[in-house]
DNA sequence: AACGGGATTCACT
DNA sequence: GTGAATCCCGTTT
């Protein structure tokens, strides 16, 4: 009785090598953070892989390191958080081994705990798809800042649990390429954008 | 010290 | 569909 009701995901699942893969295993899960004493948490619906050195759209291409960069380099399983358009903090997930900089962009979660919250953080009466779709939206609704830049995942901040009561069919993932890359060159065609289809809670389908 | 741009969102036409 | 908001950071001077 009671269990199995709340698996935090351990480091090694995060340290696997395939970001793309685990970009799409990430689907369906829960995400949870517990800021302030105010626990939200989603299913995730969206993410983006970025594949560190290779990948002309990671902030990590060739090896770039700077102080906005610097947290990829860590082992999987901490948070990379930075600001977007000087008003969006856009939260990620490091995987893979140390120095290999591969990151999962969250992109969408369908809420499930802590909608009020969700609601007061954002600004909004009624809870609807805008609440929690969209990296930005995402973020604000969790309350994810650079505060959390570098947070481990197996923390008590934020964290993401097996979701093992959530069923779906692998027709309802949808691969596609990602968002907002044009600069990447050849790299804004692969398909490393996976979303739950029958979700509501998508940023673009 | 200055400059330019971004893994977005929202209001408006 | 278009454009403004907004600021940190990386790059250049």
């Amino acid at each position: 009785m009671n269990k199995n009701l709340s698996k935090k995901i351990p480091a090694s699942y995060y340290q696997q090598e395939d970001v793309v893969a685990i970009a799409k295993d990430l689907i369906g899960k829960k995400i949870v953070s517990n800021i302030n004493d105010q626990l939200t948490s989603g299913i995730i619906t969206e993410t983006e892989a970025y594949r560190g050195y290779d990948d002309k759209a990671c902030h990590a291409h060739l090896g770039k390191f700077t102080d906005r960069t610097k947290v990829m380099y860590e082992d999987g399983g901490v948070a990379y958080v930075y600001l977007c358009y000087g008003i969006h903090n856009l939260f990620n997930i490091i995987t893979n081994s140390k120095d290999q900089a591969d990151a999962i962009l969250i992109r969408a979660v369908e809420p499930v705990d802590g909608v009020e919250v969700m609601l007061e953080r954002r600004n909004k009466l009624k809870l609807d798809k805008t609440l929690t779709s969209g990296p930005g939206n995402f973020s604000k609704a969790f309350a994810l800042d650079k505060s959390h830049y570098g947070a481990f995942l197996t923390g008590d901040l934020v964290w993401i649990e097996e979701n093992d009561q959530f069923r779906f069919r692998e027709s309802e993932i949808t691969t596609t390429t990602r968002i907002g890359i044009d600069y990447a060159q050849e790299d804004k065609d692969l398909p490393w954008r996976f979303y739950l289809n029958t979700s509501k809670f998508i940023s673009k389908r």
